[in-house]
DNA sequence: CAGCGGATATTCT
DNA sequence: GAATATCCGCTGA
């Protein structure tokens, strides 16, 4: 018998917190993105903590920007940033407030609302692949630059909110360094995913981008 | 499966 | 100008 997931809110105490802890316990919560259709629900199975004060491969890391303001903000908060010319990634902020600290969700499994994640999502072969990946999560949950600074423990209305879902148990939980981060910032095991599970993204060393012609 | 080019915002040099 | 917390579609083994 498996016990259903804890479908209450999680409380901003939650991510007021140091980033190291966050993330692991991140780990089998749920993200809820109420859309027009519908809600989708994902089930968190990745993530990557940066610390924006001695993290070299944080956004926040040399100081507040307009794009990385929101990480300045209170925790429980969603950073979204548009990369790559094409895609946006979402993080959810962390304590201690000021320390502009995130975790960047990097993939999910998607627990309801599938079919409203496939119309958003037409490369994904299988459902697996909906949320492998930070922008195709993001793409999935149909999160945009819109959502940046929205309250994920809102009292209120929120387009989306975070749940108590069902963590993981620490055995469960795996380590590594983080993906396509460089430089001195790529020695930190700062990368968490849940063990064996198929909707994690694959590893992917950094690799500079060839210089146009 | 591996490799690579394209899309082109944001920040830093 | 160059790098980046990426993904997709194509090519060739």
């Amino acid at each position: 018998m498996i016990a259903s997931p804890d479908r209450t809110p999680l409380p901003r105490e939650f991510f007021d917190r140091p980033v190291l802890e966050v993330a692991p316990d991140l780990l089998g919560r749920l993200l809820v993105r109420a859309t027009p259709d519908g809600p989708i629900t994902l089930r968190l199975t990745e993530v990557e903590a940066y610390d924006g004060q001695n993290d070299p491969g944080s956004h926040a890391y040399r100081g507040r920007t307009a794009r990385n303001e929101v990480m300045f903000g209170a925790p429980g908060h969603v950073y979204v940033y548009f990369t790559y010319g094409m895609w946006f990634c979402m993080n959810l902020v962390c304590g201690p407030q000021g320390r502009a600290s995130a975790v960047l969700l990097r993939a999910g499994e998607i627990v309801e609302g599938a079919e409203l994640a496939r119309t958003r999502r037409l490369a994904a072969r299988n459902d697996k692949e909906l949320a492998k990946g930070p922008a195709r999560l993001a793409t999935a949950l149909d999160v945009d630059r819109s959502l940046n600074g929205t309250d994920a423990c809102a009292k209120g209305a929120t387009p989306l909110r975070i749940l108590h879902g069902a963590p993981v148990g620490s055995a469960h939980v795996r380590t590594g360094p983080r993906t396509g981060v460089s430089g001195e910032g790529a020695v930190h095991p700062w990368r968490y995913w849940v063990a064996d599970d198929p909707t994690v993204s694959p590893y992917r060393a950094h690799v500079p981008r060839r210089r146009r012609s």
